[in-house]
DNA sequence: GGCCTGACATTAG
DNA sequence: ACTAATGCCAGGC
């Protein structure tokens, strides 16, 4: 798949299915993108984000840990959190989203299993 | 063409 | 449980 899509651009398409009020991990975006090991590229592409808060909600990407990445690129530091509270996205008191409750299990989740 | 950097993940101690 | 080091991929110079 590196016809004409290139590493970022299917980055940002992963991260543009992912649903409201989930949040998908690095990992799960490079899986997408077909490198499981990309998650670095992954965040390279997002780091690069062309549409922060518009096509590519970075804000629902976020580590291992369901720590968030960087929140500066949004505007400023709990301005993601903001966002994600709003989709519906519990938080931590540490400042960490609950994976276990809106971890993403992928596109095959929005049809059936 | 090679070297360095970067918003991560994983394994080992 | 935590910290340290390594590996991966793509972009920039």
């Amino acid at each position: 798949m590196d016809a004409l899509m290139t590493f970022d651009e299917s980055v940002y398409a992963a991260v543009r299915l992912i649903p409201r009020g989930r949040v998908a991990t690095y990992g799960q975006i490079a899986l997408l993108c077909g490198n499981p090991r990309a998650s670095r590229a992954v965040g390279w592409a997002l780091r690069r984000n062309p549409a922060p808060g518009t096509e590519i909600p970075c804000h629902r990407v976020v580590n291992r840990e369901g720590r968030l990445a960087p929140a500066f690129a949004f505007g400023g530091p709990g301005a993601q959190r903001d966002l994600l509270e709003a989709e519906g996205v519990p938080f931590f008191a540490d400042g960490r989203v609950d994976l276990k409750r809106c971890v993403w299990y992928g596109p095959e989740e929005s049809g059936s299993v």
